[in-house]
DNA sequence: AGCACGATGCTCT
DNA sequence: GAGCATCGTGCTT
């Protein structure tokens, strides 16, 4: 029985959690059946000076769930097809979120496969596709133990496991936000564990 | 294997 | 009305 993991965890640096969220369990108990993958790729988003962060457009309708307390989901909807997952980080009030960009699928993983037409799961719009996230778990608490989307505690993954660099996507955004080494990757395949 | 582009709709100016 | 924290296809090397 793991346990998810507490508001304490997500109200400290972004860099911190995002970097610790690797190998973490996300869950999301969809139509009845639990889905479950381990984090591998994460960005960290980190207040309103951040020029990649939403959050430099100040606290509006979208950016909202970055503004209230840690620990629960931000997600929005972009390029007219995609969800992307964020979870909120750092004290209420101070907009910052960590993007989870990919997750490797361990429980669930037939309903994920059909969902994806057999597809990977590496890639912020995919994985939310796979797990069946959509804005209606906007501002779901990640901590709650019966929260139907939910993080629990993983498996540790070593640093030398890690590769850390820019985000990536941000088209338009200037330096020296552009080349932020705010990307957490883990490089090879995370040991399958129950 | 890598690049270019179109799809598609919500949010903010 | 433009821009966007993307994805998949199709075409080029």
């Amino acid at each position: 029985m793991t346990k998810t993991l507490p508001r304490s965890f997500y109200n400290r640096p972004t860099l911190t959690v995002a970097r610790e969220l690797l190998g973490a369990r996300l869950i999301h108990i969809s139509d009845g059946i639990k889905l479950m993958g381990l984090i591998s790729e994460t960005e960290a988003y980190i207040g309103e000076d951040d020029l990649a962060c939403h959050a430099k457009a100040g606290r509006t309708i979208r950016t909202d769930p970055m503004y209230g307390p840690p620990g629960h989901a931000y997600i929005y909807f972009t390029y007219g097809n995609h969800w992307m997952l964020n979870a909120v980080t750092e004290a209420e009030g101070f907009p910052a979120a960590v993007l989870i960009r990919a997750i490797q699928p361990i429980e669930g993983v037939e309903l994920m496969m059909e969902r994806r037409l057999g597809r990977d799961t590496l890639g912020p719009g995919k994985l939310t596709q796979a797990l069946g996230i959509t804005k209606s778990q906007n501002y779901a608490d990640l901590t709650e133990s019966t929260s139907s989307l939910r993080i629990e505690a993983g498996i540790f993954i070593p640093e030398k496991s890690v590769t850390i660099g820019p985000r990536v996507g941000l088209n338009k955004t200037t330096e020296p936000w552009l080349s932020m080494p705010w990307r957490f990757l883990v490089k090879e395949t995370i040991l399958e564990t129950r």
